[in-house]
Order: structure tokens, then C-alpha cells, then sequence
DNA sequence: GCAAATGTCGCCGTTTGA
DNA sequence: CGGATCAAACGGCGACAT
């Protein structure tokens, strides 16, 4: 009674910017970008059009979220610092982010496609797993109907990978975007993914990427190729034999279908570098403020933890973090405010600061023990994104 | 003088208890 | 009884993802 298996990603186009257009149909073709601070709200005009800010009017540390397809061919990218972008794209809209909407509508899209098939892996809030493989229907009829439904309940298009498994089904939802859809076997390994850089793969970034290049590795192909003995002394035998596997399409995951969280932080970067003790107010203020707003999250998601930690980064960009184990798992703002002053009493503050962070960790539902993934005691439902 | 916010996981060193 | 050892918890950090 076991079928073989069948996953789907699906992975929205452009997210937040394709959001933000079914708001502002009016930018449809034009170079949009979201990110940065609330100011940049679009202003309604006498003559009910709208006047947009653009990326030359930024001024500040923000990154953009996303854009859409038409600024990035003009070399606007996700994570890009805003600044940066305004030199590239000066005229594209800019546009603040609008978590609210995003959420509404990533609830929309899941619920959709909850409704043709129930077994989903929440992967943020702009991609999900699923696991098709009991489903009786035709693998490209399937794939149709589920686009169909995300337009239908959206507006907003999606790509979509089918494969036997997420490494591949991942890989195949970004190889037609946008709109797309991409149906992979075994079979097609030596044609379609071989040919790759290796940084297609979920789970190289930045760093591995960069040491395979350096072995001459560029292709998931000349990695399927790599001498094991060679990725073994680079990579270490554990790491080297998932960079074995997945050059082969290989991945045993599961669709994890419900998971409870792990941690819940907040941070912010300031507005400029900050000093401990010459700004000491204004960190006091910013630290409470964090804590303030940990806690109303964890109040209303009603976990406690038992773990609290802080980060900073420094002006220089360098991070440090600190831990404390409670005794007992704490909800509560001055609780976790004194822990968090505990932890930044371990850590050198000579230095000018950008960042401060405020994570809780270790959750447990109040007077119960400790949370743990395959409990169904924090299982979330298709929505945990929502407030 | 700059690159956000939030979250997960793996690795590794240290501590601690048995 | 000191020492070796082992496992679990803790803590810091890096890598990676959206």
C-alpha cells in the first residue's frame, strides 16, 4: 500500500511585491521594491492617484525584502541594501513592507491548496512542502489544479516543482519562475539538474559554495563527479556524504506536516552605531521595548521559556550572542528583561553597537514540560503565521 | 563609515553529574 | 579514593533559509 513518493514546492512568485500590486495595480510593469521603514507609504493625491516614494529617496540602513521581476533585471536584488539599490534602480518604486497583508494572503494560498491536499510542510510564509503521494490524481492535472486554486483564492501566481522528493522538488520550483511549472523524475537528473551551479541546492550558501568553487567545483554535476576522499578532507565525512547524496538527487525527508517552534527573538538595528555607556537611555529604552514585545508574542502564542539570550552586533558588523538556562520558564517582560541584563553584563560593551536582540528559547507551554518536536502538545495549525 | 528581521540546525567546547 | 570516562545539558557561534 505504499506509493512512491510524490512532492510538490510550491514557492509564490515575488511575493510581496505581487501582493503589494493587486493593491497598486497601477505600478504593474514598473520596477517595484519592498523593504526599509514605515515613511515610504505611498500618499493619496487630490486627483485619487497615488504619489509613490522611489529608491532615491531612502536615506538609511534598510535592506530590500524583494522586487519585482522587472527591477531585478535592472540588478535589484532580495537582502540588497537599499542605498545600494538606489544607485542601480533610482527610479523604481520603493515601497515599505506590510506584514499584515502578506500574512493574510499567505493564509489564503495555503487553505487553498489545503483543500486539494491536506499533507503540508510550512516553509515561511511564501513556500510550502507537500506531500502528494497518496493522492490518485495525475501528477500534471494535480499541478494545475493546485495553481489554479492559489489564483483563484489570491490573484497571485506560483511555481510550482513535482518530484520524488523536496531536494528536487525544490530545485524544480525555481526553474521556470515565474508561473511555473516543473515536473522532475530520476531521469532527469544528468539533464536538468547536473548542469546547476551548486548553490542551487538547499543547504549550500555563500560559504560552501564558495570552498567548492575553490576545488573547482561549480556544477551540482562535477559535484555528483568529486572525489569522495577529496570532499571528506575539505568537508568532513558527515557534511561530504550529504554533498555526495544530493549531487545525486538524493533526499530521504519527510513533509513534516506540524512542528512546534523553537524560539521567539526580536531585534533591531538602530538608526545610528550606539555606545553602552554614552547612549546608555537610549539602549535602556530600546532593550525594554524588546522585551516588551518578546513578551506580548509569547503571551499570545502562550509558550514560556526557559531560555533567554541576547545579540548584539557590533559597528563592525561582528555578532556575539549569550545564553541563560532559567530555573523556570518565564512569559513575563521583567523577567525576561532581567535575564537579558544578566547576559549583557557577559559581554564586552566598549565597543559601538548596531544591533541589539532578544531571543527566548527552550519554549514549553506554562506548568507543562518541556515542548518537543512529534508532541502534539504545540502543534500548529496552517496559520501560525498569523497574529 | 555599511548589510533587516526572524528562525532552524549543526558543530564544538565546557560543565556537570554519575 | 582519585581518576578515567561518558552522556546530557548548556552555551557560543557559524551557516543557511525566507
Amino acid at each position: 500500500m505504499t506509493s512512491l513518493p510524490r512532492i510538490a514546492h510550491v514557492d509564490m512568485d515575488a511575493f510581496y511585491a505581487s501582493v503589494e500590486l493587486l493593491r497598486y495595480p497601477e505600478l504593474r510593469g514598473l520596477p517595484v521594491a519592498i523593504g526599509g521603514r514605515r515613511e515610504h507609504e505611498p500618499v493619496p493625491l487630490p486627483d485619487s492617484t497615488r504619489r509613490f516614494a522611489r529608491l532615491r529617496d531612502y536615506t538609511g540602513r534598510g535592506v530590500l525584502t524583494t522586487a519585482t521581476y522587472e527591477a531585478r533585471a535592472l540588478g535589484v536584488s532580495s537582502g540588497m541594501g537599499i542605498m545600494k539599490a538606489a544607485l542601480l534602480a533610482p527610479d523604481a518604486v520603493l515601497l515599505p513592507v506590510d506584514f499584515d497583508a502578506y500574512r493574510d494572503h499567505s493564509r489564503r494560498f495555503k487553505e487553498a491548496i489545503a483543500k486539494i491536499a491536506p499533507r503540508i510542510e510550512n516553509r515561511g510564509i511564501d513556500e510550502i512542502f507537500i506531500d502528494l503521494s497518496e493522492l490518485p490524481e495525475e501528477t500534471l492535472a494535480l499541478a494545475r489544479r493546485i495553481k489554479a486554486a492559489v489564483r483563484d483564492a489570491t490573484g497571485l501566481s506560483c511555481s510550482i516543482g513535482i518530484a520524488p522528493n523536496k531536494l528536487l522538488a525544490k530545485i524544480g520550483s525555481d526553474l521556470e519562475k515565474p508561473d511555473g511549472l516543473t515536473i522532475l523524475g530520476m531521469a532527469d537528473l544528468p539533464g536538468r539538474i547536473w548542469p546547476l551551479p551548486v548553490r542551487r541546492i538547499n543547504g549550500i550558501g555563500p560559504k560552501a559554495g564558495e570552498r567548492l568553487a575553490a576545488l573547482g567545483i561549480t556544477t551540482i554535476g562535477e559535484l555528483a563527479q568529486a572525489d569522495t576522499t577529496l570532499l571528506r578532507e575539505h568537508f568532513g565525512a558527515n557534511q561530504a556524504a550529504w554533498l555526495g547524496e544530493v549531487a545525486h538527487g538524493i533526499d530521504q525527508r519527510a513533509v513534516i506536516t506540524s512542528s512546534a517552534p523553537k524560539s521567539v527573538s526580536r531585534e533591531t538595528t538602530f538608526e545610528r552605531d550606539l555606545h553602552a555607556r554614552a547612549d546608555r537611555a537610549a539602549l535602556t529604552e530600546i532593550l525594554t521595548t524588546l522585551c516588551t514585545r518578546l513578551a506580548e508574542d509569547l503571551q499570545r502564542k502562550g509558550w514560556a521559556a526557559r531560555t533567554v539570550g541576547i545579540k548584539l552586533r557590533y559597528a563592525d558588523f561582528s555578532t556575539v550572542t549569550r545564553d541563560l538556562t532559567l530555573a523556570a520558564p518565564v512569559a513575563d517582560a521583567g523577567a525576561i528583561r532581567s535575564a537579558a541584563t544578566a547576559c549583557l553584563r557577559r559581554v564586552p560593551l566598549d565597543r559601538r553597537l548596531r544591533l541589539l536582540g532578544v531571543r527566548a528559547g527552550a519554549l514549553q507551554r506554562p506548568g507543562q514540560d518541556a515542548a518537543d518536536a512529534g508532541e502534539d502538545q504545540g502543534e500548529l495549525p496552517l496559520d501560525w503565521d498569523s497574529p
